[in-house]
DNA sequence: GTAGTTGCAAATTGTTTGCAAGCCT
DNA sequence: AGGCTTGCAAACAATTTGCAACTAC
């Protein structure tokens, strides 16, 4: 992808370099928190020492440059945050993302076989439809067999303990 | 939805009926700004004379409460805020939604056929699938005969203008 | 009367923006 | 050199929380 980047006229630098490794060693959608941490590897928080730290800014906005490109696309679980992955183009075929609500695990899927239900619908409602986004929600086999304390998710989409 | 509330030992006021009744009087999923303005008609930013006005953050706590009981879901376009529609349990069938880029209208639709997708995804992933969201993103019959200027989207997924 | 509710102000959290300094090409 | 990038501080927007006043039951 820095290819694109630098045919597009814009810069490949440290940081940069840094968040594209970050977002292609994973399969799973990163939060904005989790690439700034990824890239930022000895970060604690008010240190002084960490010269080399890359600003939360800057995973922001690049990752905002990213899905205006196209290269990268932004999905979200109701957690109150967005997440990015590279966009399929990038990383091979049409997938979709179960989510355990107990660990927040993600993991992909492929074969969602939509083309006949959207099909239908151009034809019923009229749209045009150009793309979907379907997440399916449940419990990860390993927390099936480990179930945690009672939980419910909170207004805000972060999970907390009942009393 | 009234009477679950009395049941569950909550208790009934105007604000909550009034936010009831905006729930009730749409099929869209209305976000909090949305269910604040349909119950302050004549509010204005900055108006001293509404001595009536229900506070954004009753919404915001009634909503969550609903959330909470089971009787409203909250839903996401990735439009940087949440929506807030009544639960299936109290509108009749299962549906998703259609939303148009353009204009922001959100359709319902009904069949989305997914029965045998988690019964497969069940069995090659080792997940318990309780729930799955679908959203198509496409342009409206409306917005496309009526093209509207050149946009994109930001970051936060709000919509403006291109220069 | 008492616990559930509301409004107001303030705090939180996620994200964006202005601007001067720094670095890729 | 010159414009794209970065970092820092500050601004913004959505949502939550503390607390005293209020009200449904």
């Amino acid at each position: 992808m820095l290819g694109v980047l630098k045919d597009d006229g814009y810069r490949v630098t440290a940081p940069r370099r840094a968040l594209l490794r970050a977002l292609a060693e994973t399969t799973e959608p990163l939060s904005v928190q989790e690439l700034h941490a990824q890239v930022n590897p000895d970060y604690k928080p008010g240190d002084e020492e960490s010269e080399e730290e890359i600003n939360l800014v800057t995973v922001y906005r690049f990752a905002n440059l990213l899905v205006e490109m196209g290269l990268v696309r932004r999905v979200e679980f109701g957690q109150g945050y967005y997440r990015y992955e590279r966009e399929e183009s990038q990383t091979g075929p049409h997938h979709h993302h179960i989510v355990c609500r107990q660990c927040n695990r993600v993991e992909d899927f492929h074969g969602c076989d939509l083309q006949g239900l959207t099909e239908r619908l151009e034809g019923d409602t009229g749209f045009r439809i150009e793309r979907h986004q379907l997440e399916l929600y449940g419990v990860c086999p390993q927390c099936l067999e480990n179930p945690a304390p009672d939980t419910r998710r909170t207004s805000g989409g972060r999970t907390v303990a009942v009393e």
